[in-house]
DNA sequence: GATGAATGAGGATTCATTCAT
DNA sequence: AATGAATGAATCCTCATTCAT
């Protein structure tokens, strides 16, 4: 009788699920903000209203907070790019980029939780790469393989793929350092779409060819 | 004599200096992969071969020996923007370019320490941004004022001033990603000598003006 | 029912109250004993038969406890010498010396934290001193201007009331010395008996008017 | 050759006396106003211009130093009383008093040290009290005897004896809280002179017959 | 005689976690 | 589901002391 039963657990349940929700958004951001170590069960219960020791009720600790806090943030990102074929060129790209930031903006989090990941070359670091970055990292490199000429070759397509990378995420991860260097908030909807429209330029300016007239002194620094 | 009075004093500063210097360096290395919070003063102790009682004989805490790494680490970082003056455009770049990845490829450790200390928006991070890093972008923007007319508005030159330090540091900062993604060590000699050649490359496309026909459908998607 | 409501939450509450209590009871001894300095939280933890780490559920940190020390011990004291009015003379005074003594003789380490707070000038000694010592032996000259005619003059009266707070004090903060010089221990019963007998006498002794014949030399003496 | 053997090592040890001194003066200090247990090793080097490993030349660690300070207080105020035969009463005691109260003056840190011993009932304490307390305080009785008819009866003697010393040492040892409570320094001139003149008067207080009429409620109360 | 460097032991306190309630 | 109390392990740091210089 699962009709019956609902009734009986559900209410439970649901409760319970927006409690352990509050936890992941609380945590979501401390983690965030001061990653794993610097980040304490207590300030972490506290963050939500709860005693250190309610929080096991939700979590079996806290790492097993921390990595349900990465799964949920990274979980629909990966849905996002998923589906986002790798049909189109640079019009697919503009899309891309629009979705992306969109999803960062209403998680601004997420980019920090990776970095802080990314940097200490940590455990959940290798199934982070392993499970869904690689993927879509390559998945990046069949994008641009359909795209125009581009003035990169197909070797130094991983460094155009993490440079994106970089630029998508540093706006993010980085914001209070920017904040506080250009005094405008990277993170406000003014600095949102300034962002969205440089990323469009800086895709439309990757992809057209160049003229293959490098200049002379590169050439000869280059080994 | 004032020349013999030193080998009286010089030794034991000489001895002292380097372990201090010892101290320094595996610090930059543990606080680089793990920051502060997650770098305990044992770990430090313990790899430089000392007891945590003798760290104490050469810095005053744990939190001061932090400082010292990022002081360390940054100023020569930021004398060495100095001296390219922000005269000549894309020869200054790559110039300047190749200096960066040069020092940081000496000290893969740097953009760890900033990107942990950006991320959090930690103390330091107020005085790390108002005493070089402000000053530094700032050349930057002229740097950029200078350069053949580019496809980026003056507004933006601080979003394009970002995206080079996202994409130079991110490098360092995000190796053990990249490496686990690509399966090619970003910190290799030859992962770096691609990076500063994919980076003179991107330097020469981003101040390349294009024709200004820009697609249509990405001028009907800008406000 | 509230009735039914406190055996759901009084016997936590009972059973933490009574650990408090055993805390400051172990507490109030060590610390006589040591003094602040000269007892460490593991030895306070250790008495109580808990874990330092537990000692922290119940007061925030070593000068908290002692604090919660100070102010238990004192509280009852001030409270008992308030209740004795200053009204009669040599009667009342009987009676505050009794008071006192049956007080701290039940208390007999209260003095000892007292001189150790009195003889450092540490920081509780200001608050100690304004809160009540001040009123309590302002309250001491009243009862001095209103007994008969003294041998001091009213500007001895401050000493005379420090006499008196050192020969009672003292006789229970110098215990451990006084039982080894005179092989008798002032805290047993008889001892308690005979120094409270002693101090009646005392009393009547210090408030009899004296015949002004002085002795001569000590005319002279002073100056 | 003793003559020569002198220049040699006098000198020297002249430097080192007066260093020694100056460890003991400011350690004195220090264990009077934080306790053998609250005072730190540096703390003491500092006080007095030196470095903690240089103390070690001086002596063989802290409680060594503890007992050189005690000793070298306490020594020549055994003596002082010593000096004064239990010869003449009254008259005798007052230069006992005053012999005492100039000595104190002079050392003020003395009480204090004693009083932390005594309440603690430290190891240096049985020292103490039979190396000198002991028949410091019988040869009080002794003079106790020669005197005049007192109130006390001969089984009080020792509680009379005990009397003076907490009333004298409480004077110096509790000085911070009388300042605080009295607003008048109990150290400075005056307030030593008006303890002295104190004294004086109490001495012959104690000393006179009273009329046997005691009061008849007091008597009652006696069990 | 003075000192900087080193250290084992211990200082107070916080940690993440458990469990009875 | 929530919590107060308890705890072993770890936290950063200070302690008194030694020793080569």
């Amino acid at each position: 009788m699962p009709a019956m039963a609902s009734p009986a657990s559900a209410p439970i349940s649901a409760a319970a699920a927006a409690t352990r929700e509050r936890i992941l958004d609380r945590a979501e951001a401390l983690f965030a903000e001061r990653g794993l170590a610097g980040t304490s069960v207590r300030d972490l219960a506290q963050a939500v209203g709860l005693t250190p020791a309610s929080l096991y009720n939700h979590f079996s600790g806290k790492e097993a907070l921390y990595e349900a806090v990465l799964e949920r943030g990274v979980e629909p990102l990966l849905r996002l790019l998923q589906e986002h074929a790798p049909g189109g060129a640079l019009d697919a790209n503009d899309h891309v980029v629009d979705a992306v930031m969109e999803h960062l903006a209403a998680h601004p989090n997420l980019p920090c939780l990776i970095q802080h990941e990314a940097v200490c070359g940590g455990a959940y670091l290798t199934r982070l790469a392993r499970g869904w970055i690689r993927p879509l990292l390559q998945q990046g490199m069949v994008a641009l393989e359909h795209g125009p000429h581009a003035p990169f070759t197909r070797d130094e397509y991983p460094l155009v793929i993490a440079a994106w990378l970089h630029v998508i995420f540093g706006h993010f991860s980085m914001a209070p350092l920017l904040r506080e260097v250009f005094q405008v908030d990277p993170l406000s909807p003014e600095g949102l779409a300034a962002q969205t429209r440089f990323l469009r330029k800086l895709a439309r300016v990757m992809q057209e060819t160049p003229e293959p007239t490098e200049s002379p002194q590169s050439k000869e620094r280059e080994p």
